[in-house]
DNA sequence: TAGTGGTCTAGACCACAAT
DNA sequence: TTGTGGTCTAGACCACTAC
């Protein structure tokens, strides 16, 4: 005999069903707890549950004292293309491009500051850990909705002494743009992603609902003649963002 | 006044804490429910519900009647170079050279059928829903434990007839090459990624535990002459694996 | 004021692990 | 047999929303 999924789940599938398939529209509202506990015969700590995993899933949100609504995502496409080019003066950031392609307003905030570097943005960077970098901090907003945080590493080696050891706005410009201003000349961009829960730090500074919000990080680091001149660690909500990365064959 | 965070995500957090520190390190046991109520002053559900975020998190994992424990977690390195590139005769496939980097034996299954082109998939071959193309669905395994799905499409227009009409093992020299074979080139590849929570059918099919897994999708699509030729949804463990993409620059 | 979700208590039963 | 996690009951209180 199969084992019966536990009555959570069960529930859990059966919202999961009506939402995909479009009965619960986007914006619509789930039936209070009330209703669930009487249409499937359970307590209220079992329609919580399965409420909760649908929550962990992106696929509803609950406002208080209102009901649980479902959600209607519309995810900002982050395009490789272009990004790490040398673009023309006068053209927005790579991270404007990116929401106005789904219309909406870009604003980032940022502060600098000179550190010891840390073991594992030392690896990445190919320096000794404890050498002098600079670190700066983003949070990017669409439409004043904080949906990016960005933390960038150079190495002071680099830039000290030069006009853009403070990267200012260097958000505006990108990396590429303000290296090649001090004749280093980036030829390398590689990116690694993974996803994960959020952090605690990461889910105020984002504004993110408590308790299993999904996030991807990049981590991208831009090489000239083989040796990394920064390194950065992009935090992006995952139900917000899909990453595009094209090549070609051969 | 600052409102103090519910019980449960203290407790979270002190767990956590206890694991990125080391103090709980990869395999060690944490404290039974019956100590963290005790330790903590707070009933059951309490508890179960602060174990149940690092679940959601990846961090821990529930043993039945044993206890739970800390992950250890290795990424296998899933890296573009190489990926869709025209391989040598007798090279590996990319999954295998994929999981061998973490010193793990690669298998996989796959069944093919012939299907009316569904419209999501339909709008990334750039064919009419509802034309004849080939789905071909993957398990990939590493040392016998799934950790990879993957579903393909292809236009029938193009293989009808072909000696690779059928992926047979398609898996195992990849797309470039058996479209090489038929004298079709390929010269582009776009991969999309997103980030979401399991679906049930992976979850059974990855046997991941219920409730709460991170998944990466990739969309995947390879191009010849601006004309789609294959497109695939392919489906990551999010804490198994992570993404690596490189590209020149300018 | 009534309805709703968010949090919490204090128990219970079961299946499974370790012994 | 004892301890453990997984599921569930049947309540409670609070903060917030909608009216």
């Amino acid at each position: 005999m199969p084992a019966e999924p536990p009555a959570y789940l069960q529930i859990a599938a059966d919202l999961r069903g009506r939402i995909v398939s479009g009965e619960l529209a986007p914006g619509a509202k789930l039936p209070s707890e009330s209703r669930l506990m009487a249409q499937f015969g359970v307590s209220n700590t079992v329609t919580k549950r399965a409420v909760a995993v649908l929550k962990a899933e992106g696929l509803v949100e609950g406002r208080h004292g209102s009901g649980v609504y479902v959600r209607q995502v519309r995810r900002v496409v982050r395009d490789s293309q272009g990004r790490g080019q040398r673009t023309q003066p006068g053209s927005t950031s790579p991270f404007a491009r990116d929401v106005a392609g789904s219309g909406q307003q870009a604003s980032w905030e940022h502060d600098s500051g000179e550190i010891a570097c840390p073991e594992n943005v030392a690896a990445r960077l190919g320096v000794e850990p404890g050498t002098a970098v600079m670190r700066t901090r983003y949070r990017y907003l669409a439409d004043g909705v904080p949906v990016q945080l960005a933390t960038s590493y150079e190495p002071l080696a680099v830039t000290r002494g030069t006009p853009v050891e403070l990267p200012e706005d260097g958000a505006a410009v990108g990396v590429v743009a303000r290296m090649d201003a001090i004749g280093v000349r980036v030829d390398e961009c590689v990116e690694a992603v993974i996803a994960r829960a959020a952090h605690p730090e990461e889910i105020e500074l984002l504004q993110l609902p408590a308790g299993g919000a999904l996030m991807m990080v990049v981590e991208r680091t831009y090489r000239s003649a083989g040796a990394a001149v920064e390194t950065a660690d992009i935090v992006l909500a995952a139900d917000r963002y899909q990453l595009v990365y094209r090549w070609p064959v051969e």
